[in-house]
DNA sequence: TACAGATCTTA
DNA sequence: GTAAGATCTGTAC
């Protein structure tokens, strides 16, 4: 900086409380995200920066900075632990905002300055110094009296709210001082909104006027006794080192470290398209039009930034100032103007607008489908639903959309309905002619896309995997997307409340039951395929649909923001759903020879030994019956051990039967291998190859929305229950392979569990063993058993490994004996030496009960909650089950998190490398990849490195993330 | 045909 | 002791 050189001083902190005061709330519109500073301050900002840009003006800035408050704590609480200590804490709704102004300054691609322990007002002091020094002038866009010490020759306030200059004639005019004597004014006034005391009975005026006598502060101070008015000269006698606090706390510290050079403050252009799709994303059409017109961007062509979320502070009573508690109720004064009382309100208005199915429309022609897309433009919304010809997305055929755009406005168009009760028939064509004229679905699809893909029209779903991989099968790749199965997931997580599905949220939320399926098409044997049923009904049911979807999603989105869950969503949930649709699409190939072989050998097998078992019983019986099984055992050959289930039956569970066997009984150890052979054949071997598709591969559905605790779950087939313990199972594994020219790779998180506990529950012995790489097991054995981890015994070690693994499921004697088989009491002696070694563990656990009980949810490191009501049951066995639980989830929850986040960072950082390795399969700590042969070695280490960051930056965990990772022909061999 | 319970597979 | 899904049996409808 030289002279000449004129910088700008933005007081954000200050501006941010104004503008929220000074404006009406405002909303984003399409979710209920309070931005009503955000907007002010935009506004604000852009006007500063287009008057900069104004030459004419002759103040053009060379500089330009944004400072703000870092954290409420400074130097100056050291020095009067009542500073500012009245401060109440912001409104609810403007502490997200805080985040969304940064993001602000940075899409204005101006500096955003701010120092832990440091007002912005020091912030400012300093960089005004190195600038006066420089020789260059100063700008401090401010309206705050404390910044006026610093004002100069060469350094003005500008309060741009009243477009007001203020420069060392105007304070005098204002104070009756001038600037260099507006800290000793201060410090004699006190200020009581940041509980400056200053001297009592002392104003502007009186201090002014003491200052032109005495000159200084302390001249004033030294000589207090000549003041002629008795109360004033006593107050002032009283009250002196008072008046000498205040002054430090009112000066301004002109010497605060800085990270940011005053040079590199200098100004550039901003970028227009950066900013544009900052304020995109924020709705503000107006100023979006301006900024984009004035700096030649076009809006049209640019996407809504993605903005981070930074949710509110969680957790019950957690924080020191005991009024955030009360923050969230939000139920008294101006409800719409916190996200709480928007949700509020939107509930009331979901539950008082009844669903009306006689208004939907049913589209045939082109003209009606673009007036509809025009009003999706109108709205900015598109709720958006897809009926099929199948549940399965991967074999589903069009058959209609219907979409909605406002609460009651929705229509349907009909593509491949077929004649009314051609259902069961084959032929489809001469009935054509009852249905009516559809639209040709190339037609529909080509002006379906634009706004299907537009990144200006959030388009919503219930369950949007299902719809984004039919719509993807066709060419289309939907974006944005928000998906209200995956809101209420991210709200309502929770063991024993019902489920996600559209029509339990719109009983629930909505108070409206839609038309089932099952009324639509019928059940059972009288089940008409959707394309053959009347277009009329299907109208009401397929509109109904996506109104509905519509609706729940204008009553669910503005939880999020009001409960802190935000970042959940926008970072767990809605990315993963493209990332599951591609790995869904491409399927894992299989080998059908493999199959058929092993079901052959296993048939053989099933076969003589139940012939073996029907000789040792005496009689022919269904094995495969534990009914019949416990009745031959127990009834009639009269073994030892037999227990009741709870529906009074025998008890034939597999542990059972290997002890009957240990006890050298041949009967059951037959029934055990029968049924691990039966178990196999049938689950696996016979039918994996009923799912196969044309190319031999397998496509499973994952399903994002049916744990508690943010695992996935995988079904049609289940391909994350493929056996691994066994020989014979792990033979199904070599049934799952890599095409010619390429690799199966297996990743897989070692211990991660364990881990996350250490690190969770801060056990030094845990996290040290993970950095220093030892083997867990054995140091939890020696660290119980004063054995020294060189030549344990197997024995002591698989103890101590079942007690890690009790351990992170909420342990109980009772599950602990029943693991190892040994006597209750030695399991307790077990635990309770358990946590004689290691404290940590128990305290962490009674933190996490007490915390599920007080706040009815438990937390993951990453902020998902997953809810446990039934905690406070006083059912001691029902509480005992969901206090561990509760133990379990932010542990198993944590771990499903990081997974999901290496998974929505993987493909961009393969993509990255220009690597050609497609993602397949998550089996909860394992990925899947088909990796080209000559692209191996390349891929290994960027899977590992994504995975093994995943955490971060969110969370800094004490210990280590560890992968295994190695490529061969087949699934088995690669794990 | 539909559902619950028992069993067994995985992490 | 946590979290899932699939299959089979047996029974209720």
């Amino acid at each position: 900086m030289q002279k000449g050189d004129h910088l700008f001083l933005v007081d954000g902190s200050a501006y941010i409380f104004r503008a929220y005061h000074a404006l009406p709330p405002l909303t984003r519109k399409s979710d209920g995200l309070p931005v009503g500073a955000v907007s002010g301050f935009c506004n604000m900002l852009w006007k500063l920066v287009e008057e900069s840009r104004d030459t004419s003006v002759g103040v053009c800035p060379t500089h330009f900075a944004v400072i703000f408050d870092h954290s409420s704590t400074t130097f100056r609480n050291a020095l009067y632990d009542g500073y500012k200590a009245h401060r109440p804490p912001p409104p609810e709704d403007l502490r997200p905002q805080f985040s969304l102004i940064r993001e602000a300054v940075r899409a204005f691609d101006l500096p955003c300055i701010e120092k832990e322990g440091f007002e912005a007002d020091d912030l400012i002091a300093t960089y005004t110094r190195l600038a006066v020094e420089a020789g260059g002038d100063v700008t401090i866009v401010s309206s705050d009296k404390d910044l006026m010490q610093l004002v100069g020759p060469s350094v003005i306030l500008y309060d741009q709210m009243k477009d007001k200059r203020l420069g060392p004639e105007d304070v005098r005019e204002k104070f009756g001082v001038y600037p260099e004597k507006m800290i000793d004014l201060q410090a004699l006034v006190g200020d009581t909104s940041d509980n400056v005391p200053g001297v009592p009975g002392i104003g502007p005026k009186t201090a002014a006027e003491l200052l032109e006598t005495f000159g200084t502060l302390e001249a004033l101070l030294e000589r207090a006794g000549e003041i002629k008015q008795a109360k004033r000269r006593e107050n002032i006698l009283a009250h002196a080192d008072q008046a000498r606090l205040s002054k430090q706390l009112v000066t301004l510290d002109q010497n605060t470290p800085l990270d940011t050079s005053l040079d590199d403050l200098f100004i550039h252009e901003p970028d227009g398209e950066k900013l544009v799709a900052y304020l995109k994303a924020m709705e503000f059409t107006t100023l979006t039009r301006r900024v984009a017109a004035k700096l030649g961007t076009d809006a049209s062509e640019v996407a809504p930034a993605p903005v981070t979320i930074s949710d509110a502070p969680r957790g019950p009573d957690l924080d020191a100032g005991g009024d955030t508690a009360l923050a969230g109720g939000g139920a008294e004064g101006a409800m719409p103007l916190t996200p709480a009382g928007l949700a509020a309100e939107r509930l009331s208005e979901a539950a008082s607008t009844p669903v009306d199915r006689s208004r939907y429309e049913t589209i045939r022609d082109e003209a009606r489908l673009e007036a509809w897309i025009a009003r999706a433009y109108d709205t900015g919304l598109l709720a958006f639903d897809t009926e099929t010809t199948s549940l399965d997305a991967m074999r589903a055929d069009l058959v209609g959309l219907s979409f909605a755009v406002a609460p009651g406005e929705a229509a349907y168009v009909p593509i491949g309905h077929i004649g009314e009760g051609s259902g069961d028939l084959l032929s489809g064509g001469e009935a054509a002619d009852s249905v009516g004229l559809q639209l040709p679905l190339g037609r529909v699809l080509d002006l379906l896309k634009p706004v299907l893909t537009d990144p200006s029209i959030l388009k919503i779903g219930q369950n949007t995997k299902y719809d984004y991989l039919v719509m993807l099968r066709h060419g289309i790749d939907i974006a944005p997307m928000d998906d209200t199965m995956l809101i209420s997931y991210v709200l309502d997580a929770s063991s024993s409340l019902e489920g996600h599905g559209m029509d339990e949220l719109s009983e629930r939320f909505l108070g409206h039951k839609p038309i089932s399926y099952k009324d639509l098409c019928g059940t059972g044997k009288g089940a008409k395929p959707i394309a053959a049923c009347p277009i009329d009904k299907v109208t009401e049911y397929a509109a109904e649909d996506a109104d509905v979807t519509l609706r729940l999603w204008r009553v669910l989105k503005p939880r999020l923001v009001a409960e802190g869950m935000s970042s959940v969503y926008e970072r767990l949930e809605r990315p993963l759903v493209p990332v599951l649709a591609r790995m869904e699409e491409r399927g894992i190939r299989a080998d059908r020879q493999i199959l058929s072989r092993l079901s052959g050998r296993f048939a053989q097998k099933a076969a003589g030994l139940e012939a073996d078992i029907h000789i040792l019983a005496g009689e022919p019986f269904n094995v495969g019956s534990p009914k019949q099984l416990g009745e031959v055992l127990f009834g009639k050959l009269g073994l030892p051990g037999g227990k009741k289930t709870k529906t009074g039956q025998w008890a034939t569970d597999a542990r059972l039967l290997e002890d009957l066997a240990a006890q050298g009984h041949e009967l059951p150890r037959r029934i055990v291998d029968w049924r691990q052979i039966t178990k196999l054949k049938g689950t696996y071997t016979d039918a994996l190859p009923t799912y196969m598709d044309e190319a031999d591969r397998i496509h499973t559905s994952y399903s994002m929305a049916s744990t508690t605790t943010g695992r996935l779950s995988s079904s049609e087939p289940n391909l994350q229950n493929i056996p691994v313990r066994t020989q014979e199972g792990r033979e199904i594994r070599t049934a799952f392979v890599a095409p010619d020219g390429h690799k199966l790779l297996s990743a897989d998180y070692s211990q991660i569990e364990l881990r996350l506990l250490a690190h969770m529950a801060d056990i030094p012995q845990l996290t040290e063993a993970f950095r220093q790489g030892q083997d867990i097991h054995a140091t939890t054995a020696s660290e119980m058993f004063g054995v020294p981890v060189e030549g344990m015994p197997s024995e002591v070690r698989r103890r101590a490994k079942a007690i890690n693994f009790g351990i992170v499921y909420g342990i109980s004697a009772f599950g602990l004996a029943a693991q190892l088989s040994i006597p209750q009491g030695e399991a307790a002696s077990y635990i309770k030496r358990y946590f004689e070694r290691f404290p940590g563990i128990r305290d962490y656990m009674d933190r996490v009960k007490a915390f599920a009980k007080e706040a009815g949810y438990v937390e993951t490191l990453f902020g998902r909650r997953a809810h446990y009501p039934d905690i406070r049951s006083s059912n001691p066995q029902v509480r005992a089950a969901v206090e561990r639980a509760a133990i379990n989830a932010p542990i198993q929850g944590s771990a499903a998190d990081i997974i999901r986040r290496a998974m929505v960072r993987m493909e961009d950082a393969l993509k990255a490398e220009r690597l050609q390795a497609r993602m397949l399969l998550q089996v909860h700590d394992e990925l899947v990849f088909e990796v080209p042969d000559e692209e191996v070695e390349a891929t290994i280490p960027v899977v590992r490195r994504v995975m093994e960051k995943a955490a971060e930056p969110v969370v800094d965990l004490a210990v280590p993330l560890v992968v295994d990772a190695r490529a061969a022909a087949n699934w088995d061999e690669a794990h």
